[in-house]
DNA sequence: AAAATTATTTAGACTTGTCTAAATTTGTTA
DNA sequence: TAACAAATTTAGACAAGTCTAAATAATTTT
């Protein structure tokens, strides 16, 4: 049983280690948690004393076994309160983070199959992140980044990289969410800025913004 | 906004206020905590600093109103979270508790009132303990314990008194919930047991159990 | 009312998770 | 490769919440 710092420390871990290879340093799970590295070092030595991480001193961390299955059963449980938010609890995709930060350690294997059941076995939460199931499997399609599709190809928006609220927000104002068709009509050489459709509407974006913006082509 | 520990001491005092009359001693709370006496005169201190109870050395604690509505606050969570487990993810009424005290501690009014909403605003939980509305208002009946009920007058169980999963199972296996009719027919003076009429069954129950039923004449 | 018992508080210590400041290691650059 | 910069760790401190053991107050019994 694990204590909620201990719980942040392995998601965190988790998602480091999944947009970079290699063992995950000090600092990087410093700016994710908002702690300082010294902070963190200890927090390492006693997941490490738990057999959740391999961890080499200056060397960084990356989970075991066991670690990778904390982690992933504390984000099943993060995406599935999220999705139960969007569904039943009129939030906004927006809005769920926070409250499913909160909502992700409470401790029942039985609230979490039965949350699952109840809203039918959803494979992705209201960002298009995968959700484990309980097996702690959990299906990714290949996506790619807007900035990676082909100019006139057709795509779906099947995800975001930036989950912040005012990201999430701009989308909204924009009409772009996950499912709405894309396409890029034009990519601007000057400033790598991209005229797209997205569903009926034509409209500009940045390049920092299709960097953050998902897609299945 | 409280910790997870002082949520847990505002809500045992409030409770054992309710079934006792004047200040709250610190061994009572001690008991009800599962703490020891020397860490809740500790907490008294800290919970006094916060102007949530009056304290007087010696004296036992008193909630003030402000005490009074962050208890209610966490009670109105735990009753509503309670509600949503029997009536959406086929928890009995007996395995409740212990996850609705995790949820309780849950910070976001808008969950709170969003689920008050899916629940349809209900009023009592699945125990039969009414729920604080958002003006933290609760309705509650005058209610008896089955022991007080006049013999062949005819009543429904509203509540209990017992909470454990050993009583609400015994409950279950006699076939007595919310809203089951109940009669005593005959009260047996040498031991104080009743032969009581429970729905459409008559059976025999002792004066431990009756005295752990509520009911509404 | 004094003695005994019980309840409560104080004092000092421990754990978890955090911090700052200093020391050490790693890596990068000249 | 030596020097510098950046990353990491160590050492020591702090806050919250708990504990044990001892001291004190309140209550009950004789």
């Amino acid at each position: 049983m694990q204590t909620l710092s201990t719980e942040d420390y392995l998601k965190a871990i988790f998602h480091v280690s999944q947009s970079s290879s290699g063992a995950v340093a000090t600092t990087s799970i410093a700016k994710q948690i908002g702690a300082k590295p010294s902070s963190v070092t200890d927090m390492f030595k006693k997941l490490s004393d738990q057999n959740l991480v391999k961890y080499q001193k200056y060397q960084g961390v990356s989970l075991t076994n066991e670690g990778v299955k904390t982690a992933l059963r504390i984000i099943r449980k993060h995406r599935l309160w999220e999705s139960f938010l969007v569904s039943h609890l009129n939030f906004n995709w927006d809005e769920v983070h926070q409250v499913a930060e909160q909502l992700e350690h409470i401790q029942s294997e039985k609230l979490t199959n039965e949350l699952e059941r109840f809203l039918d076995y959803p494979t992705h939460d209201p960002h298009g992140d995968p959700i484990p199931n309980r097996a702690l499997f959990m299906k990714t399609y290949n996506k790619i980044l807007l900035t990676e599709l082909p100019v006139n190809k057709e795509g779906v928006c099947v995800g975001v990289k930036d989950n912040s609220s005012d990201f999430l927000r701009y989308l909204d104002r924009r009409q772009i969410g996950i499912g709405t068709p894309l396409q890029v009509l034009h990519r601007e050489d000057f400033d790598d800025s991209l005229h797209i459709q997205a569903g009926k509407s034509t409209l500009m974006i940045t390049k920092k913004t299709a960097e953050n913006i998902y897609v299945k082509p």
